[in-house]
DNA sequence: ACAAATTTTTAGGCAAGGCTAAGTTTGTGT
DNA sequence: ACACAAACTTAGCCTTGCCTAAAAATTTGT
């Protein structure tokens, strides 16, 4: 698998993730950023390496031989990226982009490893799970904070939007993972939210909170 | 910087540190693996980024620059290998090739902190120093064990060979690093040693003893 | 249902990095 | 000194992965 492979893969399974269905060649280009004739190309060669199952103009899906290398290539990112955190103070803004070229060295043992020396995490610092081996991953039953009803709370889980400039939003705000939030007041006008955060209380837009999952206490 | 630009400059080096002239396009092509014909391209490359002096038929040399990015990558993959040995646990016959890999990961603060973590290592697993920040290292004052007299011997602080094979062969005749030696025999025929280390002694060839290094105790 | 808009594919090219085969240049032996 | 071997370069071609422009299929609007 050359490392274009492998993003092409990884970019098929997460917005596949959203939508079930047949990705459609546009929507890779696009997150990709580049052009869907270079997508036709690579797809066909994916398709020829029974990665993908793919019929021309009706989209691609995985096959199970790529879910397998799609959770493989995440499992290492999401390792690397607790590595990151963990072992060498980044922060989680800060992760993404090494990860992006960590996740495609080439090594068993040194990912099995690395699993060990983290002591076999299940989350990543965003909160994203962490497939095993096998490829198995246990998916948190977590809520957007905006679906949240007034009154409730719970316990920040991830994000759904892990860019940089939200992360160092939540950062400057004190918005962490492990932190209760409550849910005090909702404006109906534009959605906004007035939450607590420990003995303080903030207002957050609607924007904000449609990116923070949270845990409801059962 | 390419990989394969990197992997060029970093042979170069090596080469070079052996015989101070200018380098071969041969020798560079048999050490990569590669052919001539596809060195004088990627030499003709980096001539051009001021990487290299090249004249054609006379060799080439690396530029300040080019040995500052040499040093740049020798530092990361020596880094790496002792946070496989010293974290992840690896054998020192192990980590090659995985390095070989981590070593074109760009991040400075990656290295940084990985430097940190390790605690400054001033030498990899196999006693090869490392360059810090600016390029600069100590190299050790040692002799190969083939060159100590008989009746001295001297701490084991490195191997010339790094081969897997010769590795293995050293781990299974307990010979690493930090290990006193001691020349008893030495016999004429064929240059072979009897050594001393700790309360055993053990026959080795010429050729393993013209592969390690030793430190004499002043 | 059918023309227009959109999406996707095909065709043809480009740069990187490699190869083979065919020249050049340099070095060597006598 | 000069012929020949060895070393090196050039020329031309290949694959990967990407691009633009143009063609084909699908979807959409009415």
């Amino acid at each position: 698998m050359t490392r274009s492979e492998e993003n092409y893969i990884k970019t098929i399974f997460h917005i596949g993730r959203q939508g079930q269905e047949a990705v459609s060649t546009n929507s890779i280009a696009e997150q990709m950023e580049t052009k869907p004739s270079s997508v036709t190309d690579m797809v066909k060669k994916l398709s020829d390496k029974n990665l993908v199952n793919y019929k021309r103009y009706q989209g691609v899906s995985l096959t199970d031989l790529g879910t397998k290398v799609a959770l493989g290539v995440i499992r290492k990112h999401r390792l690397w990226e607790v590595f990151l955190v963990e072992k060498l103070d980044f922060s989680w803004d800060e992760v993404h982009e090494v990860a992006e070229q960590l996740e495609h060295i080439k090594s068993d043992k040194l990912i099995d490893r690395l699993d060990r020396l983290l002591n076999y995490p299940k989350y990543d610092p965003h909160g994203d799970p962490i497939p095993d081996k096998d490829g198995g991953f246990e998916e948190r039953d977590k809520k957007l904070l905006s679906e949240v009803a007034v009154g409730e709370g719970g316990v920040c889980v991830g994000v759904k939007d892990s860019s940089a400039s939200f992360l160092k939003f939540l950062d400057k705000n004190n918005i962490a993972l492990g932190q209760f939030i409550q849910v005090l007041e909702m404006e109906e006008f534009d959605g906004s939210l007035v939450i607590g955060i420990g003995d303080s209380t903030r207002q957050i837009s609607h924007q904000i909170a449609a990116n923070l999952y949270v845990k409801i206490k059962e």
